[in-house]
DNA sequence: TAGTTGCG
DNA sequence: TTGC
């Protein structure tokens, strides 16, 4: 496992092996199953091109009147627990008693992408996010704390931890593309991205 | 291809 | 504009 630091974001590479990384995917796959993956529609302009659905007391959404947490599944069924795999992930990386009400998990397949946003439904900014990638590598971009101005990227693959806390907690992110078909870990291909938020 | 700008 |  190495550490690096980004702009103040931490970025723990290789933080799941192998092993761990193919149980999260088995978790994630009873959310799934319990809470089906759908593409949400965005307030201006297209519909997004990740597929998404969330574990916990909140799930993140998006939809033509704009973004905002959720209590239920578009279908009405109230979100799955985030699994125990999922939750331990945050304990190692956080230390914090307090654990996330949000399990957002987004399904990058092929030509998927994620514009620059700042992650900022949530009601209280001083908890961090943890962000967990499975599967294929994604080009991850990181701005700054305002629109515009310099980037810098870098590959995150499977097993790969990133944590926004402190200052860098606003900071403008997205994805910019995937290497579609690079890891083996999802049959089929594809990255998943796990984002993990304290929303109250 | 990488990166920034600005549209509606 | 979590898109283009």
């Amino acid at each position: 496992m190495t550490r690096l630091d980004l702009r103040g974001v931490a970025i723990f590479k290789g933080w799941l092996d192998p092993g761990r990384q193919a149980d999260v995917v088995a978790a994630v796959r009873g959310v799934v199953a319990a809470a089906p993956l759908f593409s949400p529609d965005t307030p201006y302009g297209r519909p997004m091109t990740v597929r998404m659905t969330s574990a916990g007391a909140f799930g993140w959404i998006s939809d033509r009147t704009g973004y905002r947490y959720a209590l239920q599944h578009p279908s009405g069924v109230r979100w799955p627990p985030i699994p125990d795999a999922i939750l331990r992930i945050w304990d190692e990386v956080t230390g914090l008693a307090r654990r996330p009400e949000c399990c957002l998990i987004n399904w990058y397949g092929e030509g998927a992408r994620m514009g620059l946003h700042q992650d900022r439904d949530e009601a209280d900014f001083t908890w961090p996010v943890v962000s967990v990638s499975l599967g294929d590598d994604g080009l991850f971009r990181i701005g700054s704390t305002t629109r515009g101005g310099r980037t810098e990227s870098i590959w995150l693959t499977s097993g790969d931890v990133v944590a926004m806390g402190g200052d860098a907690r606003l900071i403008y992110h997205g994805v910019d593309r995937i290497r579609f078909g690079s890891s083996r870990l999802l049959p089929r291909g594809g990255r998943i991205n796990l984002t993990l938020r304290v929303v109250t």
